[in-house]
DNA sequence: CGCGCTATTGAGAGAGCTCAATGTGCGTGG
DNA sequence: CCACGCACATTGAGCTCTCTCAATAGCGCG
């Protein structure tokens, strides 16, 4: 397992170019190492953050209550994100942070990220773009629960997060631990747990991929691809996505 | 009508706090007016740009195109926004983007907007604000898609856009210029045109609003705004959304 | 005065939902 | 080492929002 930052540095590294001076800064990043149980707040709504959170291991996900009773997962976050990011620029939480199931972060406050950034422009740059990818994600998203049926959704989900896994060094050849519940795919999707549970199961019957016992398992990377109108594109890797 | 930058000045001031340096930055911002069609793309996906758009009258929107023969817009912009704004530092295009109906741009380089970013931190970090704001809108409009049934989807999407005018000064107390058509109304929010259509006219006949002939009217903001469960805290705007 | 775009209405269909029960795996306590 | 509890996955059955297809109406413009 790398040590804390450099899970940091390899996100960074696979949307920007970061200098020998920029990855200087980033090692010398004071964290504090917390864990989190699984469904664990870190931050909520209103909330005037003053740190953040990088992830090291383990799943985290951002999301929003409705009056409805309903829930709405915005993103789900992999080791290298953090999540709340935002909070330096946008002082006050429109939404929840929480973790999905039990994982280490590092937490690091505002003032040592500002005067990083201050020290090191190509880091302030890497992270507004970091910001601008996410953006790009939520508007893919837009686009999936708007558009794309049910079947295309998951999988496409499916296609983003092994891509973002394998951006990280966090996949084998064709598989990785992905420990989403089905409940936690739907409220991600604008789905109900039972539709996921049939769609998943159809598209096992496909045969293109399987997710099960918090592993996804790809079996024909290219069908799941097409099958999903999958183009990694928006999410503006520095070396695009092979294969 | 306010001039060119001044459109631009209120939206940043709407959000951050200017210096009076940064106001006089901006300007000098160099422009270029120009005039758009109704549908008439100024930017597409994979297109490399070298200058953004100051939306300065009229709407624009974003938008992708699906395989399956849909599309889904992905944000309508109004005169201050800056559509594009994040071309400045993702290089690739990953979605188009076009007038609504007709409207006037202001056309400025990259190149002018890095040199004004260097000159002025402030601007730079309202500018990184935006985008962050930006992609907020993007996560509620994700909740929406996701989870609010048609008539809420639409109210809130209403709450929202007569908001976002009325920062920038483009309403009257109750009333604004919005020349959707149900059609963009369907693909904005995941909807067929007859369902809008129906619920539209539900909407009407609940009497908190209309819609029609280019033109919202707010007949009972505050019961819009219950209906919609519209919180603008995610608009992050400096000065609160009076009722 | 007729074309073309947008809005409206009707009717039938379907993707996805809800409610409710059953199965399955795993961690804990005895 | 087994029994229980609990969380998650699976299945069945009926229902409803929202969709599609198709036709009609209204309106602005050349």
């Amino acid at each position: 397992m790398p040590n804390s930052v450099e899970m940091l540095t390899r996100k960074l590294d696979s949307i920007a170019d970061l200098t020998s001076e920029d990855r200087q800064s980033l090692s010398n990043l004071p964290l504090r190492i917390v864990e989190l149980n699984p469904d664990q707040d870190f931050a909520r709504s209103e909330d005037v953050p003053r740190e953040c959170c990088l992830v090291l291991e383990g799943f985290m996900h951002r999301y929003q209550n409705l009056a409805n009773g309903t829930r709405q997962i915005l993103a789900f976050h992999i080791p290298g994100d953090i999540p709340d990011l935002q909070s330096l620029i946008l002082d006050v939480m429109d939404h929840n942070l929480a973790a999905l199931v039990r994982c280490k972060v590092g937490i690091v406050s505002h003032a040592s990220l500002h005067e990083m950034m201050r020290k090191s422009p190509g880091i302030a740059q890497a992270f507004w773009r970091y910001t601008l990818i996410e953006a790009a994600i939520f508007r893919e998203r837009i686009t999936s629960v708007g558009r794309r049926s049910a079947h295309d959704r998951l999988a496409h989900l499916l296609c983003e997060t092994f891509t973002r896994l394998r951006a990280v060094g966090l996949t084998a050849e064709d598989a990785c631990w992905l420990p989403f519940t089905q409940t936690q795919l739907s409220d991600a999707l604008g789905l109900s747990p039972v539709h996921v549970n049939r769609t998943l199961m159809q598209l096992r019957a496909e045969g293109t991929f399987e997710l099960g016992k918090s592993r996804l398992t790809i079996h024909d990377w290219k069908g799941l691809v097409e099958a999903a109108q999958f183009d990694p594109a928006y999410l503006h890797l520095r070396r695009p996505a092979s294969e």
